[in-house]
RNA sequence: GCCACCGUAGCUCAGUGGUAGAGCAACGGUUUCGUAAACCGUAGGUCGUCAGUUCAAUCCUGACCGGUGGCUCCA
């Protein structure tokens, strides 16, 4: 939202700040004083609000570094502890400007000029520093008591990389120091809990330079993880009316012309290659192919709806600048499907998607959803009845669901309305995984059709749909969401058998035989490590249960479990102990039979 | 791609203008132990890469490669 003040000075846009809002841009407003104080010659920007915290841009000849940082949060002390208020005035356009431009904040000119003619100008004056600025502010500085800057980084003025690089700090503020400790706390959680520090802890995948920058190795942890991911994502499909289809990673551009990707998303392909003189590229999409599937013969009516699911491993161009872990990358796999079915369809359709993303998700511990409407945009294709038609039947999906959703109107692509569906994690924090489109382009570009009732050839209506996203990010949500602690279900070994002396070595031996044989992922632990040593690598490892084998054991065939939460349990006969983990390794299908994220806080 | 910061053993990290250390892991041995670290020893690094400055560079300078935090974009 780097345009927040921006649309509050220009009057696009009239959002009222709530409280929280308005400590953090009172806060900023501290913070450009204080730069303003130890740093004259920098020009002040824009400082909103944001989610967490606050921002302030500056333009200054030399970029901010941390030391700077505890200059600055000590200037502002000074400006707090004078307690100015904020003092607010009208003044006229020309007035301000020539004000600004005495200053020499050419910024704040610019922003001026911005403003729509008939807006009231403000500023906004708290001791010695005075900011064009709509407001509203706390009383005081004073009651600014609960601040931390957090980091500076380089953002370009207004967003766009044509312009100048500015400074950005980065701050929160809260109302009491108790709320900002826990702020920061949750900050520390999110670093701890950081899936490219766990994935290499764990030992669950790497990115190799000599591989190339956004391309994963998945580990033999890793991928035991993601291979039970799709295994329950496949069995899903099936029994939920998908047919399961594979597709190449490339083919010739003839494809990718007819599909548009070659004028529209070329920026993100990379470079084709030549085969046998015809060009052929890298997918970086599956709809191309699952069309032509589709096309391949004429369809019926009553074969409608067809859905086509693919685990489809797409390659996209991103910038090198923003590769991040699993969650941004160059190849990954997306969950996805497109169904093909008739107009009169798309409503129970879009339905039957939506509650089947919801039950997939829930599997995998999710509770809370947020969904997003995005209508139709500016420029589209397709036909505005046509248009009307579907975002009244997402509209209803979305009710149906009865799950809080919001509306971005005009957000949609051009070639259709779409539902995205973001997932809250064990920490608040939310991702976007799920999204569900409706396409009108694709179906007229490659001319889909099927017979129908009448014998007369129809347009197919086209829906895009992935519910995880992408295996790699959501695998990366997944361990965060646990952090690293899996459930028994998803977890890479889920249990350990470790035996206190060598004495035991055959029957720990024994019991992982018989685990394994029920088809749970076991290992011994026969090392000459005290007990002790080998219960902390366990732990360290964040396998779910290890299975303790002493004498006693041994004498009553038995074993006793320790739970990675610290739990310890009654020894359990060895029968009875394969059952009561086969019992607790069920998936828990639509989140029924386990809580959510239990006894991953502990981890 | 742009701005800032970072790159030392498999991992986590010290360190210095005179070519390097710790802990863990690995390997060998001793110990056979009841719920988060037994003990001894061995081995392991052209200090990201390439240039430059210097008698001498892991350290200073530059370029490049890679990573991190952002900007932009997005699954």
């Amino acid at each position: 939202m780097a345009d927040q003040e921006l649309e509050e000075l220009t009057g696009t846009e009239t959002p009222r700040l709530t409280p929280l809002e308005t400590l953090r841009h009172s806060t900023a407003h501290v913070m450009a004083g204080a730069v303003k104080r130890l740093f004259p010659e920098a020009k002040v920007t824009i400082g909103p609000a944001i989610e967490g915290g606050f921002y302030y841009d500056f333009d200054v000849a030399r970029p901010f570094d941390d030391e700077d940082l505890a200059l600055i949060e000590a200037e502002m002390k000074v400006i707090i502890d004078a307690n100015h208020t904020f003092e607010r005035a009208e003044l006229s356009r020309d007035d301000a400007r020539a004000r600004f431009a005495a200053a020499g904040e050419t910024y704040k000119v610019e922003l001026l000029d911005a403003i729509a003619p008939d807006t009231v100008i403000t500023t906004y004056r708290s001791g010695d520093f005075t900011d064009l600025c709509r407001g509203p502010h706390v009383g005081s500085t004073g009651e600014v008591k609960a601040f931390k800057l957090i980091s500076v980084a380089g953002a370009y003025w207004r967003g766009d990389e044509r312009n100048r690089m500015l400074q950005r700090i980065y701050g929160t503020a809260f109302f009491d120091r108790k709320a900002l400790a826990e702020h920061l706390h949750r900050l520390e959680e999110a670093k701890r809990r950081d899936h490219r520090k766990l994935g290499q802890a764990l030992d669950l995948f790497s990115i190799n330079e000599t591989i190339g920058g956004g391309l994963v190795l998945w580990h033999p942890k890793g991928a035991r993880v993601r291979y039970l991911t799709e295994q329950y994502w496949r069995e899903e499909h099936f029994a939920n009316g998908y047919e399961l289809v594979y597709s190449p990673h490339i083919a010739r551009d003839d494809l990718w012309k007819t599909s548009g990707h070659l004028t529209f998303y070329r920026e993100n392909m990379f470079a084709g290659m030549d085969v046998d003189g015809k060009e052929y590229l890298v997918k970086p999409m599956n709809c191309p192919f699952h069309v032509t599937i589709f096309k391949h013969g004429l369809r019926s009516y009553r074969e409608l709806p067809l859905r086509m699911a693919e685990l489809g491993t797409v390659y996209r161009y991103e910038r090198s600048g923003v590769l991040h872990g699993l969650l941004r990358v160059r190849g990954f796999t997306q969950d996805d499907a497109h169904i093909f079915m008739r107009r009169d369809q798309l409503a129970d359709e879009l339905q039957r998607t939506l509650s089947f993303c919801l039950h997939i998700l829930r599997t995998f511990g999710f509770t809370e959803f947020k969904l997003y409407l995005a209508t139709r945009p500016e420029k589209f294709v397709g036909e505005i009845s046509q248009w009307d038609e579907a975002e009244a039947a997402l509209y209803e999906a979305l009710r149906v669901s009865g799950i809080e959703y919001e509306v971005d109107a005009g957000g949609g692509a051009f070639y259709g309305p779409k539902i995205d569906l973001k997932l809250r994690d064990a920490i608040g924090r939310e991702w976007q995984c799920s999204t569900i489109q409706v396409d009108f382009n694709l179906p007229e570009r490659f001319d889909l059709t099927y017979v129908g009732d009448d014998g007369a050839k129809h347009r197919v209506v086209m829906l895009h749909r992935a519910l995880l996203g992408s295996v790699e990010r959501f695998f990366a949500v997944l361990v965060e969401h646990y952090a690293g602690a899996f459930p028994l279900w998803l977890a890479p070994l889920q249990a350990r058998v470790i035996t206190i002396s060598e004495k035991q070595e055959e029957w720990a031996r024994e019991v992982c035989a018989h685990l394994v044989a029920l088809g749970l992922r076991v290992e011994t632990d026969l090392s000459p490590d005290k007990l002790g040593a080998k219960i902390r690598r366990a732990q360290l490892e964040k396998i779910p249960y290890m299975l303790v084998v002493g004498d006693k054991e041994v004498a009553e065939r038995t074993a006793a479990p320790r739970a990675r939460d610290g739990k310890q349990t009654e020894a359990r006969p060895l029968e009875e102990l394969g059952r009561w983990l086969m019992e607790e390794a069920r998936i828990p299908r639509g989140g029924v039979a386990r809580e959510a994220a239990a006894g991953t806080t502990t981890a």
